[in-house]
Order: C-alpha cells, then structure tokens, then sequence
RNA sequence: GCCGGAGUGGCGGAAUGGCAGACGCGUUGGACUCAAAAUCCAAUGUCCGUAAGGGCUUGAGGGUUCGACUCCCUCCUCCGGCACCA
C-alpha cells in the first residue's frame, strides 16, 4: 500500500525525478543480470561492439555518443529476441598514459585505473547496457600475456622479424612509430615532427597479407571511403622489375609503364641505395656524390619539405645498360627517388614521367618520345616542343619490334616478352610497408625476447609467459625504453643454454592490444589460451562494429590483419573481424572539436546532473545522424528534455485516470502501426533522428486524442526504450507492468492496419501541384482522371488547352500536360 | 595535384524520381497566472496581395524527364584521405 501511494505520489510531479529512476533501474538491471549473456545455440546471436576507449582524463559528451549509438543497437536487438553480446573495455596501455603519469609524478598504472574508474562510472550512470564481467584491461598481465603468446606465434612462422631501418622517430614521444602513425609527417598523438632514425626494430609482416587484405568482399555494410582509404593505404601496382646491367651486376628497376622502356633515357638510384656506396668508392668525383648523398639523407621527409622539395640529383659518371636495346644510359642518384619503394631505383623515361621530365630539363638529361598520341590533324608530338610529359594513352613508336602497338596492349605484351628473355620479371608492389611494432616505452607489453651472448637471438618459451612488466620504475627521458635501466628485468638467462642473457627492452604498439581484443570478449575467463575456440565461434564475427574515422586504416587494417593471421593458425573460422562497419562523426561545439584547449568542453556529468542521462542519449540521438558531425547545442537539450517529460505527463495522465479503456481509435491505431514500422525500419537503417521524430509525431497524434488507450501507450514505451531506457522501465512499471521491458518483445506492426482505405492523390498540371483529391484506395486511373477533370481548380488550369498527355502513379500522383 | 564526402528556412535536420522544409530548436501572438517560470493553443521559407490566390525557392549554370533536392555534365565553396609509391 505504501509502496503505491509512493508511487502515486512521485506520478503527481510535472517533472519526472530522472535522477533517482535513473539510479533506480541501473541498479535492478545489475542485480536481475538483464544484459549478461551467455552462448547459447538455440538462440540467433548478436555481437555489436564500439571501439573500445583509451582511458584519458577529461571525458566530454563527444565520448558518450558513440557508445549511446551502440547501445541502441544492443537494446533493439535484445528486444528482437537476439542473443546479444555488447560487451565494453579498455584500451589502457599507451605514451599518453605514461606521458600524462611522469607528468604529474605517477605510476602509470595508478593514473590509468584512475581514468578507468572514471570513464566506467559514467558509462555505468549513462545505463549503457554491456555484460560488465566481460570487462578487459589491456594493461594487466592476464591480457598481455597474450599479445606476447600471439608475437611468438608471428616469430615462429617467420612473420616477426628484427631489422635495422630508417625508421619514424617522434621525439616528444622518445619512441618509433609506425607508418600508420605518421599524419603528414607528423606524430598522430602528440604533433610532433617525426624524424627518421636507423634503429633496431621489430616488425609484423603486414605485407604478407596485402593481397588478402585487399579482398573486401566479406566486408559487408562497410562506408565506401574507409574501403578505399585502406585500399590506397594498401596501394597495389602490378609492373615489372627490369634487369638492367652495369657491367657484370644487375640493377634491377621496378614500372608499372614497361610500354615506355624504349625511352628511358638514364637511370636513378635513391640516395640509400646499396649499390651507392659501391659508386662512391670506384668514383672519380667520389666527394662531390658523397657530399650529395649526405645532405640528401639529412633531408627531413615533412610534407611541406617534399612538395616545395626540388628535384635534385648527380651523376655517377656509370653507365647501365638497357636490355631491351643494349644502349648505354647514364646513372644517376637523385632525391625524387624513394628507397623504401620498388627496388629502390628506377628507370627514367623523360617524356612520359612528369617527374622524369621535370628532373630531365634541369639536368639537360635527354628525352626521347616512344608513345605517340593519336590526334586528329596527324601532327606528331615531337620533343622539343614538349613543356610537359604525356601520360596518355597512345600507339608505340621508337620502340623496335613494338612499333604500332597500343600502348595498353603493350604493357602486358611487354612485361610477358621480357619474361621469355629474362631480361625482366612481372611483380607485384605494395606501398603498405611492414608494421613496426617496437615502442622504446615502458607503459607497454613487454617483447618476449631475450639476447644471448651465445645463442643470439631466443624467444621466451610460451611456458614462461607473461613477461611482466616491472612494476618499479623511473620514468626518464633519456631517448632509450625505460626499462633498459631497470636490472632486474634486463638481465636475464638464456630460455636455452641458460648462459646470461639481456632482455628486449621495448615494448608492442598499443595497437597489438586492440587486434584482437574482440575475440578475448567472447572468452573472458579462459586461462590457458587467449580464447577458446568455442565461444569464440559461436560469437565471431562482430555483427555491428561502430567507431571513429580515425581508425579507417590504423586500428581496422591490424586486426584485419591479426584476425587473417589468427584463421592460417586455426584459432578463428572466419576471415574478416568485423561484417558490418558504422562509422560515426565528432560532436563539435562552435565548429571546433570539443578540446580542454579550446575551451568549448561541454561534461556529460554535468548534463547528467541536470537533465539526467536518458535526456543526453536522447539529444545526442536525435539531433543528427550517427555519420555526420553533430553540432552540441543547449537549446536541443531542452527539447529533449521538454519531450521526456511530455511522454512522462502522458503516462502520469493515463495511470491516474482509472478510465484508461476507451474505444479502439481507428485512426490512432493506424497512426501506431505506421509507427511501428518505421521506428523499426529506421533504427536497422541507424536513422535514429528520424526514428525518434515519428515517435514524437505519434506522441503529438494521441495527446490530442481522448480517451487514450493503455495498450497504445505501452507500444510506444516499448518503441522509446532503446533510446531512453530508465525512464521506460519506470513508465512500463508504472502502467502496471512487470519489469524488465528489456525481457519484452518488440513490437510487430499490423499490415492490414496500415493498409490505408482512402489516399491522398496529388493532382498537377503540367508538373505543377494544384489540386489534392482523397480517393479510396487502389482506385482505376479511369477513374481518378473522370473525377479530375471536372475539378473547378483542375479546369482553371486546362481551360482552353487540349491535353496531351496524362500521367498517372497509383495511389499517388496524377499529372495532367496541356 | 589525385581520390572521396558534403552544400536544403533564422538553426539542427527531413524527403533518393512524384505535395520540398517531417520532427525539433528559435521567434511571434494568445490562454493560464497578481506576476514570472512551467505548460497548453496558434502562426512561422521568401516575395506580391486586405484576401482569395499567385510568383520564386534545395551552392551556381546547363541537360535528361510529364515531373529533379534526388539522375547526367560543367563550375564554385567547405570538409576528409593520399603526398615524388615509378
């Protein structure tokens, strides 16, 4: 009785107590375990999942939206009787974390579990619904112990491997970083200019994979850029590599244009090249192409460098000699050359190379043209004229045996007569370089090798693992991992002869972390194995993955790569991580990205305290689609805020007047099951804007209707919940209902009930609507015009005019043209 | 430079070949109130017109079509990706 007038007595207030119903269904949903799955065969299952957070210190509302997005998804699902899996961790090693620490002279353990403790009580007061015993943190050794596991797996097939290279060096962050990890030159956390430096690195063959990771056609619903930002990331080019010869060595060149080989007209080496060092030694002007090499390599690679970058180069004064037609060409070394690409030199041809024929000019180098294009007035193109290079297509000349041919043509015909004479090989080349994976960092996964003075280079054996990571620690700044300074970890005997031996002191790329971590999910208590292979079947792949741009190439290109690996060794069935991919905008205020430095933060605890979660989720689902930016206003927020309580006035209005029968409202109840099938058509489509606006529409429909019917009221709770889900539960339990909706069914619409009896058909002249007729349904174009052509409106137009033409779509539109 | 995406009222946005501007915000007027807040009702693209009504209107221009925000071509602006990849 009590706990009735308590009710009645909360239902007689305006505005709806959001703060303690929010708290109320949060803690009901953790103790009834409504979101904890387990796999179950006899249900479909679900897996939707948002990139995982990396635990940072200042959360604003741009944080909540995706997770608000994915958590729709879960909850329509759940509702449509899926076994759902939403689970939700943290991406908790990383530079940020140990950079932040040393700043406030801290461990970074305890100022990560900090921002984790943080990031997982709001998460908790947003009332997302994940499965929280299936939380990961990367940084514990339960976690990482794996990633150590997964690199001995790589080194045992030969796909982790040690090298010395130029590599991208950031020194604000003191570590290497990936290629990935360099945005126009510039480190992708911290902006530094990045910097190369030639240093012992580890390193995942990515490459091994590009063909694979090229094949898209297990990615479903994936946006169309991301797709072709990693496929130009990839950057396929088939071509051939061509033997030149100096004397008795051979220079090999790689083309994607052997159709032009009959005009190259010298060769170049990149400055790095090894044959360069050779050059030098047996040169007469050794100095001058020594000092030319240096100040090439000093170079720094920045964007702004290499567009205003002039082409540079000197001759060797070698010759090589082209096999084609045995003429001698002179070889150069120049800067426009990339050593990292091809075979690290290449062919010139001046004339059909704008780069070539820049660098040619310069030099007085000389051109000759062997792809002629095809014009009308049969002018030929001569050189001497040319102020650029042509690119085109065209017919051969100057070029022996191929004279006439296409040049389309003659790029295979080419490639396959080199092969015959062995002067060249058809290859493939990737842009896509390996993935360096060593970070000269302590706040990361320990690499499982040891370096010993007799046996070189030995893996920690699989039984030794984790390498834990030293919990003592000073932070320094001294260009080296950290961990190099802590003995204990260093020295170390040898897994083989047991002879002394020195650790590896760097540590993985967080992004080793975040490759698979989906999968450990699925398999949360597994002990023996990162995770078993059931679970991970029944759960795998992710039906619905949602996340940010940034991580178009970066984080979806390694764990496409990791999960492809993960098949060949028989730990996963399915080729691809992810089906369906949803990429969702920032949320800006004044145009700007919500930054601590610009000032334009917006909390979401402060929003919570004010309006409550279910009122944030609802703005933040309602102003824009999930792609798009989304723009934080105040005024929205009130809206939102003005409709939950509208809805919550309406439910208060119904439960209190005991006459909540009423008749069946045709025309409401029709209004519904539009409803229905809209809501539920929008939310697959991810057109929540639009989804909540037609609920808005409905609410507006039957608040205006009386009397209202009970059952028309709950539809609609049930329609709102994914998007609000603490104030449903309460408003489904104040009508009478027996918590938790979430164990309810969703709605079905009724298709005879939106079959409409009369439409509305657009009546319009000469294209131009100017008059509208209500008609029974599927009536007969016979019809339809008799009826029109009478109208007063319809005769002012046609009066006079004879018709030509009448077209007419049924049950909608009928046009007459005069 | 090359490759993508976007451009619609005062604002966020809706409509993917058939009533442009749903829904929300803002604004204005009204009701309630001693008053305010809250709430409710009404109006709200723009121009001409007292009105009825009509003209114009989806970045600009052209085209296809009975009919174009939607499809095609040219251009402009903004955002993103790539950066001498041979």
């Amino acid at each position: 009785m009590n706990k009735v007038n308590h009710q009645r007595r909360k239902l007689m207030e305006d505005k709806y107590p959001f703060a303690e119903i929010e708290y109320k269904w949060q803690k009901y949903w953790e103790q009834h375990k409504i979101y904890e799955v387990e796999k179950d065969s006899s249900k479909e299952k679900y897996y939707v999942l948002e990139m995982f957070p990396y635990p940072s210190a200042t959360l604003h509302v741009g944080h909540t939206r995706p997770y608000s997005i994915t958590d729709v998804i879960a909850r329509f699902k759940l509702l449509q009787g899926f076994n759902v899996l939403h689970p939700v961790g943290y991406d908790s090693f990383g530079m940020p974390a140990e950079i932040s620490a040393f700043e406030r002279s801290m461990h970074p353990a305890t100022w990560t579990y900090q921002c984790i403790d943080n990031i997982r009580a709001q998460f908790k007061r947003l009332g997302f619904s994940y499965d929280w015993r299936r939380e990961i943190i990367t940084c514990e050794p339960s976690y990482y112990r794996w990633n150590q596991w997964f690199f001995l797996k790589f080194y045992e097939k030969g796909l982790a491997y040690r090298k010395k290279t130029p590599a991208n060096w950031c020194s604000k962050c003191e570590t290497v970083l990936a290629n990935e990890q360099v945005i126009d030159g510039q480190c992708w956390r911290c902006n530094t200019k990045v910097e190369q430096k030639n240093l012992e690195q580890w390193f995942l063959s990515i490459t091994s994979y590009a063909e694979r990771l090229l094949d898209t056609s297990n990615l479903k619903e994936w946006p169309e850029r991301v797709l072709l930002m990693q496929k130009n990331w990839i950057g396929r080019s088939e071509g051939v590599e061509i033997k030149f010869k100096i004397k008795n060595e051979e220079l090999p060149v790689f083309t994607t244009r052997p159709d032009t080989i009959f005009g190259a007209t010298y060769v170049v080496l990149s400055p790095e090249h090894p044959l360069v060092n050779n050059i030098i030694h047996l040169s007469k002007s050794r100095g001058l192409i020594k000092k030319f090499v240096e100040k090439a390599k000093s170079k720094d690679m920045t964007i702004a460098t290499i567009l205003d970058m002039e082409k540079e180069g000197i001759w060797t004064g070698f010759y090589a000699v082209n096999p084609v037609n045995n003429e001698k060409i002179p070889i150069w070394v120049a800067n426009y050359v990339l050593t990292e690409y091809g075979t690290g030199a290449i062919m010139a041809v001046p004339t059909h190379d704008q780069r070539d024929f820049e660098f040619a000019k310069k030099y007085g180098l000389p051109m000759r043209i062997v792809i002629q294009k095809q014009t009308s007035d049969s002018k030929l193109q001569n050189v001497e004229e040319m102020t650029q290079s042509y690119e085109g297509e065209g017919v051969l000349v100057n070029s022996g045996q191929f004279n006439g041919l296409e040049n389309k043509q003659a790029i295979d015909k080419i490639g396959i007569w080199m092969e015959q004479q062995g002067i060249g090989e058809r290859k493939v080349y990737y842009k896509l370089r390996d993935w360096c994976i060593s970070r000269q960092r302590y706040w990361g996964t320990p690499i499982p090798i040891v370096y010993c003075e007799k046996c070189g280079i030995v893996a920690v054996p699989e039984n030794d693992l984790p390498v834990k990571l030293p919990k003592k620690i000073t932070i320094t700044r001294k260009g080296q991992s950290p961990l190099a300074y802590v003995e204990e970890f260093v020295n170390c005997t040898c897994p083989k002869c047991r002879g002394r031996a020195r650790r590896e002191t760097d540590t993985m790329d967080t992004f080793v972390c975040s490759s698979w971590y989906f999968l450990r999910y699925t398999s949360i208590n597994s002990e023996k194995v990162p995770f078993n292979l059931e679970d991970v079947n029944y759960w795998m792949p992710v039906e619905q993955y949602v996340g940010g741009v940034e991580h178009a190439i970066l984080h979806l290109l390694y764990a496409r790569f990791f999960n492809k690996f993960l098949k060949d060794i028989g730990m996963v069935n399915n080729e691809e991580p992810f089906t369906n991919l949803l990429v969702h905008g920032m949320v800006i205020k004044d145009g700007a990205k919500m930054s601590k430095s610009k000032g334009n933060v917006v909390s979401p605890d402060e929003i919570i305290e004010r309006y409550g979660a279910d009122v944030l989720r609802l703005f933040m689902l309602f102003a824009a689609p999930p792609q798009p930016d989304l723009e934080w206003s105040d005024e929205g927020i009130e809206g939102a805020n003005r409709f939950l309580n509208r809805v919550w006035r309406l439910v208060k209005q119904v439960v209190e007047s005991e006459k909540c029968g009423g008749q069946e409202n045709q025309r409401i109840l029709r209004k519904l099951h539009h409803t229905i099938k809209k809501v539920t058509e929008d939310i697959e489509r991810f057109h929540f804007n639009t989804a909540i606006a037609s609920i808005m529409e409905l609410i507006n429909t039957v608040q205006q209707s009386s009397p209202i019917r009970k059952e028309i009221l709950e539809t609609i709770v049930l329609l709102l919940s994914p998007f609000v889900p603490h104030i449903c539960e309460e408003m489904w339990e104040s009508m009478g209902n027996k918590p938790s909706i979430f164990n309810q069914s969703w709605p079905k619409y009724n298709p005879e009930l939106i079959k409409e009896e009369e439409t509305l058909i657009i009546i319009q002249v000469n294209g131009r609507v100017r008059d509208k007729m209500l008609v029974p349904s599927g009536i007969s174009e016979e019809d339809v015009r008799k009826m029109v052509l009478n109208r007063e409106k319809v005769r002012k137009w046609t009066g006079g005019k004879t018709i030509e033409n009448i077209i007419f779509i049924p049950d909608k539109l009928i046009n007459i043209v005069v």
